[in-house]
DNA sequence: ATGGTAGTAGAACTA
């Protein structure tokens, strides 16, 4: 394979979305999809529809939220699960898995709930956390990426009405500037580094708005980042529609990163 | 300004 394929699905329950999940990993064959909301404790996670599909997976759920999970075509060499710092593990919301040459982060960010509430004050330093986690395990000049259903849009050309938006717990001044902060670190929005300024590409279409994908009434909340070694090398990165305009759906859609492995030294 | 739907549940919570 000339390419690494990297890809990120909130499936919101993998167990009601499989019918999704196995189809598109067959035709797309990316060489790790990244889940979140799997929604799933682990006694219970549907290996066995992975292994059919060629694919190993990697998860850490728990009984009705959250909940994350990887699929990789290799084993990883290295497995880490939550934060590893002195606060709640979370490790239903974060997994780290290593590959020869590569480390992917995938991550369910809290959604912050109200701009008001402790949860959202817990939002703003799980940030500042996973910031740390990058800097204590990691140099930024190490091939990583970080990726998940990250619950910021950060810039107005990411949701579909910036002045009525403007205020909720993804889309604020406090949160762009803890994301942005967790990326000062040294990660790229590789979506952004193929698709500079344009408007109108959403990852995420709420349930509750009417015929939010036709209307194209969505959010970029679900993000693929990654070191400058892997910026460089990256060939595309595409939103993929299809998953969100299927029947029993999830509110997100899968978002594919691809990477050039031919000029990487082997290294992925 | 509110509520809209879907998931896990088997009422109410989360998003």
């Amino acid at each position: 394979m000339e390419s690494f394929k990297v890809a990120t699905y909130n499936v919101n329950s993998i167990r009601s979305r499989l019918h999704i999940v196995i189809p598109w990993l067959r035709e797309n064959s990316p060489d790790v999809l990244c889940m979140q909301e799997t929604k799933v404790e682990d006694s219970q996670f549907p290996v066995s529809a992975f292994e059919e599909a060629g694919y190993r997976v990697t998860f850490r759920g728990a009984k009705r939220y959250n909940g994350v999970a990887i699929a990789s075509r290799n084993a990883p060499t290295g497995v880490i699960h939550g934060l590893e710092d002195d606060g709640p593990p979370d490790d239903d919301r974060l997994i780290t898995v290593s590959f020869p040459g590569i480390v992917i982060v995938n991550s369910y960010v809290p959604q912050g709930r109200d701009r008001e509430s402790d949860h959202f004050r817990y939002k703003l330093g799980w940030f500042e956390r996973l910031k740390h986690f990058f800097d204590s395990h990691w140099s930024a000049d190490a091939p990583l990426i970080w990726c998940g259903d990250l619950n910021v849009a950060p810039k107005n050309i990411d949701v579909h009405d910036p002045k009525r938006l403007l205020g909720h717990v993804c889309f604020n001044p406090e949160v762009w500037e803890a994301y942005k902060n967790t990326t000062s670190w040294g990660l790229e929005d590789i979506y952004r580094r193929h698709h500079p300024e344009e408007p109108g590409r959403y990852t995420f279409f709420d349930y509750r708005v009417p015929h939010a994908l036709e209307r194209g009434l969505g959010w970029r909340i679900d993000h693929i980042l990654a070191t400058s070694f892997l910026a460089s090398r990256s060939i595309a990165c595409e939103i993929d529609l299809a998953p969100r305009a299927a029947e029993k759906t999830s509110d997100h859609t899968i978002l594919m990163a691809e990477f050039d492995r031919g000029k990487t030294d082997g290294q992925i």
